[in-house]
DNA sequence: ATTAAATTGTTAATTTATAAACAAAAAGAT
DNA sequence: ATCTTTTTGTTTATAAATTAACAATTTAAT
């Protein structure tokens, strides 16, 4: 199927995060414009994400939570999950993990790396934990799809070149080095110093 | 003076971290294509941010890395820098801590405020933690400018509101709500589950 | 000296993203 | 039963961001 834009398939993942807790609060039907503003969105660009996703509301009465969670679900989701790995377990790869215990099913953090033997041999939050000079044979033993990289900036490069070679799809660099990536590799990166700038620039006058 | 576009602001802060890695490598020119390719993006993007921050280069020889370097420093710094308080010490909020710690010295993080009385009246990593109670009076005498939130989702609400009554001027929230803030706080949201998510949609086929 | 190649700076064109506009349908009011 | 209001869905318009195009300048080569 035609992929849809990176900004709606953003906003989709943040929609569902205040589904599901919509759903949770028991509420039944939301309408766009309520969507939005728990969003700092406009109800039509609301309505245009759900339009392009292919899911309909109910005129007068909004949009089914429950149905729209698994409309959601069935654009972001992959049918059978997709296994992570988080490279560096330091104080963020530790963050991350938690973050992510048990909130996306289908989204499995399958393994840990780290360089550090007092880490390694042993399991972290329920995850194994390897040394990072088997990420050849784990990621295709566990069949990681997904590679989060949290590793010191030194590292950042041969991590990513390990994760590649071992036929990883996607990656998420949280490093401050821009990685290179093939062509069939899909990278994401991200640099709280780069957000924190951004703050510290537009909060004064 | 006239704000420049986000998405400006964000790639200078970018080209920045690379131009300071060049500079300790001993480069003093660089060409647009070259600070292009290490970001991924084009040459003509790159020119056309320097442009619009006022900065010009010399033909044929490219842009003088150290001046560059400061000529970003008088778009993104303050001049006499901008105070930075992290609610929430866990193990995000560390990492954030660890990664800030000297490298942006317009940026300094002066505080850190948490619940857990085994963290409040001690110093981490130099930085002198507080209890969240009284975050009022240390963002007052601490003049704290930015406040960066990483505490657990349910208090999310009450620590952005009081930031913005103690007078913070922007705010970096990490955690998985949505905040509301008044139009003169600026507001910056970042969740990693979505981008794991995007990472996770388009990675595959 | 002239020409060729490389690179910046800037304007114009294109593409992408957002917002506005409005028809259609449903619910409720009179 | 008719009218009004509300809300969705979709098209059209606007705005923002990116890319393309190219003039101007410098360096080097012949």
């Amino acid at each position: 199927m035609e992929k849809l834009p990176a900004k709606t398939v953003e906003r989709l993942s943040e929609y569902r995060r205040t589904l599901i807790n919509c759903k949770e609060n028991g509420k039944e039907y939301i309408y766009s414009h309520e969507l939005a503003q728990l969003h700092h969105k406009t109800a039509v660009q609301v309505r245009r994400d759900i339009m392009l996703m292919g899911f309909s509301g109910i005129q007068r009465k909004g949009y089914k939570v429950k149905e729209m969670i698994d409309a959601i679900g069935r654009i972001l989701d992959c049918k059978n999950g997709q296994n992570v790995g988080i490279v560096g377990i330091g104080h963020l790869g530790t963050a991350i993990l938690q973050y992510f215990t048990g909130k996306r099913p289908k989204l499995r953090v399958v393994a840990i790396f780290d360089v550090d033997e007092k880490k390694t041999g042993r399991e972290i939050n329920g995850v194994p934990c390897y040394h990072v000079d088997t990420i050849p044979e784990v990621v295709e033993r566990e069949n990681i799809d997904l590679g989060i990289i949290t590793v010191p900036p030194k590292f950042a490069k041969e991590t990513a070149e390990g994760l590649i070679n071992a036929g990883i799809r996607g990656i998420l660099n949280f490093t401050t080095v821009p990685l290179n990536v093939p062509e069939d590799v899909y990278l994401e990166e991200y640099d709280m110093i780069t957000s924190l700038e951004k703050v510290a620039y537009f909060a004064r006058g």
